[in-house]
DNA sequence: ACTATGTCCTGCGAGC
DNA sequence: TGCTCGCAGGACATAG
């Protein structure tokens, strides 16, 4: 499941290999598409146009498309959001497509920029100056990080997977997080004092950031643009560890159903 | 204005 | 062996 650290890997990657390259043509599948815009509009919009930069905002892979001389189209960009279990591969054409595949850019270097998605969960949409709702965690600043939080009843697991407070964290890094900060998951999150928000925010950067060093989390088919794994899951301290012992403590790892997502902690090390 | 819950979708693994 | 069933969860809709 893609989430900041993975969206990160998978951006740079596609920066690496696509920017200054053409769409060419577009080739959408005939099932219902996971698109948000219509798909005449989405194949008009992608068309010829120059890819200037792949980037990442919250969960979102930002297409940066370079303006058209013949109209004000401005800042078109073209938006890929993942869902749980959508990639985007660069490959070349002769190569089998993948069961699940939605949609297939051909671009001018001759390469294909492919989309699969088996649980179509994941949207595509042309939309100009993209802005995610929330705030990047990588950049928030520690007094705005713990007035996110401040009023809400809601758990603090909860809040550090609403998009509209933080952009870009997931099941996994809100669990890692806690864990790192010695929180238990179904604390409220006004219930948080100034130094645990303090240890929060410098354990979810922290856990980023790493994340982002060992190419993000492969644990259900998560692969970069490469079709690479990444490795963080071999770092995981609590999520997927459900009765194991705790790496600190030995005390075996809980899981509950927090707002119906699973959610791991060590009862021992978090309070 | 918040918060909680249901829904989408397919593959996979547990259990009989 | 082969089947059913429940679970996985990001974002959004809907209800409270």
């Amino acid at each position: 499941m893609p989430e900041l650290p993975e969206v990160e890997t998978i951006a740079r990657g596609l920066d690496r290999q696509v920017a200054g390259d053409v769409i060419e043509s577009v080739w959408l599948g005939s099932k219902p598409e996971p698109l948000k815009s219509s798909a005449t509009e989405l194949v008009a919009a992608l068309q010829a146009r120059k890819i200037s930069r792949v980037r990442r905002a919250g969960k979102h892979i930002v297409f940066d498309l370079e303006p058209t001389t013949n109209d004000g189209n401005g800042n078109a960009q073209w938006i890929v959001h993942l869902g749980m279990t959508g990639s985007l591969v660069v490959s070349s054409p002769e190569r089998e497509r993948e069961k699940h595949t939605h949609a297939v850019l051909q671009l001018a270097s001759g390469r294909e920029l492919r989309f699969t998605d088996p649980r179509r969960f994941g949207r595509l949409s042309v939309i100009e100056d993209f802005e995610p709702p929330g705030v990047e965690p990588l950049q928030i600043s520690a007094d705005n990080f713990a007035a996110l939080f401040r009023g809400r009843k809601t758990p603090i697991k909860s809040a550090l997977l609403n998009q509209r407070l933080l952009s870009g964290v997931g099941n996994i890094y809100a669990d890692e997080a806690l864990f790192r900060a010695g929180i238990r998951p179904r604390r409220r999150a006004a219930s948080l004092t100034r130094d645990e928000l303090k240890r929060l925010h410098l354990a979810l950067k922290r856990v980023l950031r790493e994340a982002i060093r060992f190419g993000g989390s492969s644990v259900s088919d998560y692969v970069d643009s490469d079709g690479e794994e990444g490795f963080f899951q071999l770092k995981h301290r609590v999520y997927g560890r459900e009765g194991k012992p705790c790496l600190v403590c030995k005390t075996p790892i809980k899981r509950i159903v927090i707002a119906g997502r699973s959610s791991h902690y060590c009862p021992q090390c978090q309070r």
